[in-house]
RNA sequence: GCAGGGGUAGCGAAGCGGUCAAACGCGUAAGGCUUAGGACCUUAUGAUUCAGGUCUUCGAGGGUUCGAAUCCCUCCUCCUGCACCA
């Protein structure tokens, strides 16, 4: 009989479906587990790059759905945001590649017009999609609970509603003004990916120092404003265009460069008069910290576009500054440096730096780099910086800010860290946005919580755990609305829509009522309501309360959520913010249990992309390989490693399922006893379950695999070779495999299963145990001798060039084994050779030979019979593999047997 | 720049203080099967030796230890994220 894995795959999920396995109801009595994957956006086609995540949850849930678990896997699309549209827009304006994208994927030309019209039709259509490709790859999701984001979906948008409102509540949403890189042509932010340069930069604040002379504020752009006690005068370029600029009251010279920058960052600018900066050089301003006179000196390294044009020397810490100070002093000006800040073991670090990285202005930049660094991490001020000596500079930034702020001294601004370029062509600039919403991320007792939750969470693999916590020390305030796109409005403030990330950090607690929550009145859904089911609120809602009741009892028993599997891409943004809104809105007992981050699927190293997703998507995968074909490529890796996609490797699964199913036949017919072969079977059979068990749990499928398909299958083969024949040992063998394997194997492994006369499921079925009485590491071992004794054979038969007459294997002597056991039993006290050999007290060969090399002590003790038996009962193999006479005899005087390594005689 | 994670045979990887020349898979080679190819089966696949031996490797360099791919330090290099972008 033929056995074709693909032909059996509808079959199955359509079984699969008919007994509705995959929606599970709730049950007080069985224990449950939910786990989930971020929905996707159904811009485009599945392709084999989203399949990686999904089939690794999917194999979980169906691990944890056999261990007796009640499974919820549900799954929502996110329609929020930009994607969707940009997609829209695209095929609007007919882009070339996305409409050969398209083409490829099977949309007719009908559809591309109601794309190009209506994103909820290009949204609706990928849906359906993905849908048939997560089911037609076998994933055991409950699709009752599916939903979409967005306002589209009103019930939805009312949940994301309650959320807010109550983040609001809790005094996490404030409003405020916020720096992004802007596109001053097209007016809007500039996002990473809409530049064709500059990925990456970022607005960087600086502290603007006002010196005043006279009625004229001199406004300093610095980053190290802790420096100023140290400030000897002030640096203008000579040959630049400055101007006088009306800030409030005040009149602020300025760089002309820095205008245009000025002016989107603060709303008060006034208009700009062009000045001669040569009058003013020469005059002094006063430092505002110290009192202090400081001339402006003229400096041609001054960078007009940099800050404000204005800089503030500080020859003491800043290697440039020292450079052009040491000049003016040798003409005669007088200027006193001051130092302001120590470092231990860097009496002179300026100079020491200058002299190590060159007079060149490359060797300055790195000194000034190198200085920077070394004073902002160890550096401490002294005692010339008045009131904050003592401090550490790490922290004085903010109280000196603080002192300025006091003397009216004080404003900030920002500058991009390197040049931005929009893909229109524009450079990009910084631009304050005046009026935003925010999350408040940075706060610091809701980090608190956010940190409990973390070091509770069970994290898969557990080095992501230290990167979740040291993410929560960098994380800030986030925006959270922006004016465009698709999503719910924010419920106090609607021009305003909440953005993706926002509106998907506790959509999982939806799915336990999705179901059910649809069927009631719209209005009725207060945020009392939500209160009710969600936080156990007092008020219980007067109309509809059995419904209520009957969401809330879902919410109950579904929640917490217990994993969340994703990509490692969204680790520190979508995770972070997942945690930390349950932290925020759920009790301790509801806080999510547990996350698995994997890598990606890689086609010559690189992730997929869409454009070559849609060569590779699932529909293409499915026909030129099959559902669990596909399935073992996201079995392969464990941890975060990405995974090569490598079709070659699907031939392993054909051939060795093609084996199996030829057992299963085969089996009936076998009517052998058991031997020491059979003891050896079940052994490993045991291991494997114990192994595939553990690696399955702590999602270490490639070891999984390793263990329970390749190994398994391995060792069947060696058990048949070795004349192993028992029906009921290879019977044992076949059940393990068919459910060891069925999480990543679903649908051959229900085919195999029903080929052994099995009627019921094996979704449902039980995970076998282990049972550690059925192990037995002595014969394990025996049989790894026999096997390395093969090898030694085929070696020496090698070496000698002819074919054998016979060979007479030689077992130790019991002498020899007893000394070989006392070394075992001593070396598991120590390894120290000297030692060994002194408890021992005896002189023989062997006793030197063991411990000729301390890394190579033995480490399981041997039975001299065992060794006998195995051997003998391996005789005929023997035979068969070396096509001689075999003689298994045993030594009772010394010849090159060891305990362990039988001799070898070849005649 | 900051934070986190890697660098092991031709490739993907396992091992994470002691039977490690390195599981498992892929690839490659030889033989078998076949009209032939594919598939499949068997064997080999660090170097050297030619009676089961020996030597050398785990990004580079130092250190700790009786013993290090495994622990510590320095350096090189790759991947991921760094926010209004999903």
């Amino acid at each position: 009989m033929e056995f074709n894995s693909k032909d059996i795959t509808k079959k199955w999920q359509d079984e699969w479906r008919k007994e509705a396995i995959f929606e599970p109801k709730l049950n007080a009595s069985k224990k449950k587990f939910f786990i989930t994957v971020p929905f996707p956006y159904p811009s485009g086609s599945m392709h084999l790059g989203h399949m990686y995540t999904w089939t690794r949850a999917d194999i979980y849930a169906r691990f944890m759905r056999m261990r007796g678990y009640n499974v919820l896997f549900p799954q929502a699309f996110h329609f929020t945001g930009g994607p969707i549209m940009g997609m829209t827009q695209k095929v609007k304006e007919r882009d070339q590649k996305t409409i050969e994208t398209f083409r490829k994927q099977g949309v007719s030309e009908a559809d591309l017009n109601r794309f190009a019209e209506d994103p909820k039709a290009l949204a609706e259509y990928f849906t359906a999609s993905f849908k048939e490709d997560f089911d037609n790859i076998g994933m055991s999701i409950d699709w009752r609970r599916k939903f979409i984001t967005t306002s589209l979906s009103p019930y939805f948008s009312r949940f994301i509603s309650w959320q807010f409102n109550k983040l609001k509540a809790l005094g996490l949403i404030t409003e405020g003004k916020h720096p992004v890189v802007w596109c001053p042509k097209e007016a809007t932010p500039l996002g990473d990916h809409d530049r064709t340069e500059g990925e990456g930069e970022s607005p960087q604040k600086f502290t603007i120092i006002k010196f005043r002379y006279g009625d004229f504020v001199f406004p300093a752009a610095t980053l190290r404003p802790e420096t100023v006690f140290g400030a000897t005068n002030l640096w203008i370029n000579p040959d630049g265009e400055y101007s006088a600029v009306k800030v409030g009251a005040e009149r602020w010279i300025i760089s002309k460069d820095s205008e245009d920058k000025l002016t989107n960052q603060f709303s008060s600018l006034g208009k700009a008069a062009p000045v001669k900066i040569a009058d003013f050089l020469g005059k002094d301003v006063i430092n505002p910290m110290t009192g202090e006179k400081l001339p402006i000196e003229p400096a041609g390294f001054v960078d007009t576009k940099i800050g404000t044009g204005v800089v503030m020397s500080v020859p003491m810490h800043a290697p440039l500054d020292f450079y052009g100070v040491s000049k003016l002093i040798r003409d005669g000006h007088v200027l006193k440096p001051k130092k302001v800040i120590d470092v231990q073991d860097e009496k002179n670090i300026v100079e020491d730096s200058i002299k190590k990285f060159g007079e060149t202005s490359e060797g300055l930049k790195d000194a000034t780099k190198f200085v920077y660094k070394k004073e902002f991490n160890y550096g401490v001020m002294n005692s010339n910086a008045g009131a904050f000596s003592g401090i550490a500079v790490k922290e004085v930034d903010g109280p000196i800010c603080n002192a300025l702020k006091d003397k009216n001294s004080y404003a900030e601004m920002y500058e991009l860290t390197g040049k931005v370029i929009c893909r229109c062509g524009a450079r990009g600039i910084v631009k304050i946005l005046e009026k935003q919403w925010f999350i408040r991320y940075s706060d610091k007792s809701w980090k608190d919580k956010a940190r409990r939750l973390i070091e509770k969470l069970k994290v898969y693999p557990e080095e992501v755990r230290s990167q979740l916590l040291n993410t929560l020390d960098w994380l800030e305030d986030k925006a959270t609305a922006r004016k465009g796109g698709l999503g719910t409005p924010l419920p106090w403030d609607p021009e305003w829509i909440i953005e993706p990330l926002s509106d998907s950090t506790i959509y999982m607690a939806y799915y336990t009522i999705a179901n059910k929550i649809e069927k009631l009145d719209l209005k009725s859904l207060t945020d009392n309501v939500f209160d009710y089911i969600f936080l156990d609120g007092k008020e219980k809602p007067k109309n509809d309360s059995a419904a209520f009741e009957e969401l809330k009892r879902e919410f109950e028993y579904w929640y917490p959520l217990d994993m969340r599997v994703s990509a490692k891409e969204l680790l520190q943004n979508h995770f972070i913010f997942f945690l930390m809104n349950h932290a925020a809105i759920f009790e301790e007992k509801y806080w999510p249990r547990g996350i698995q981050i994997n890598g990606w699927l890689t086609v010559s190293g690189e992730k997929l992309s869409k454009s070559k997703g849609a060569t590779l998507t699932i529909k293409k995968g499915l026909e030129t390989y099959g559902a669990d074909q596909l399935r073992m490529v996201a079995a392969a890796g464990n941890g975060m490693d990405d995974v090569e996609w490598d079709p070659a490797a699907i031939n392993a699964f054909d051939q060795r399922i093609g084996f199996i199913f030829e057992i299963l036949q085969t089996c009936k017919n076998l009517k052998g006893d058991d031997k020491l072969i059979d003891r050896y079977l079940i052994s490993k059979i045991n291991r494997a379950i114990e192994e595939s068990t553990d690696s399955l749990e702590n999602f270490r499928y490639g070891s999984a695999l390793a263990s329970m398909f390749f190994g398994m299958y391995n060792e069947i083969k060696l058990y048949l070779e070795l004349g192993g024949d028992s029906k009921d040992t290879v019977q044992r063998f076949l059940s393990t495999f068919i459910k060891l394997n069925h999480p990543v194997f679903p649908h051959v492994t229900e085919e195999l299963n029903r080929h052994s006369q099995n009627e019921t499921l094996l979704e449902g079925s039980a995970w076998p145990s282990f049972n550690p009485d059925e192990t037995n590491a002595l014969i394990e071992n025996e049989f790894k001798i026999l096997l390395n004794t093969v090898d030694d054979i085929k070696n020496v038969i090698k070496i000698i060039k002819k074919q054998p007459e016979k060979i007479a294997i030689g077992i130790s002597n019991k002498e020899n084994f007893d000394i070989y056991n006392k070394v075992v039993s001593e070396a598991s006290k120590t390894k120290n050779a000297i030692e060994i050999r002194k408890n021992l007290r005896m002189n023989s060969k062997l006793l030197d030979k063991l411990l000729k090399n301390p890394n190579k002590l033995p480490e399981m003790q041997l039975e001299e019979d065992l060794e006998n038996n195995v051997f003998l009962q391996a005789v005929e193999y023997l035979k068969r593999t070396f096509k001689c006479e075999v003689t298994i005899e045993r030594r009772t005087k010394e010849d090159k047997s060891l305990p362990g390594k039988p001799s070898i005689n070849i005649l």
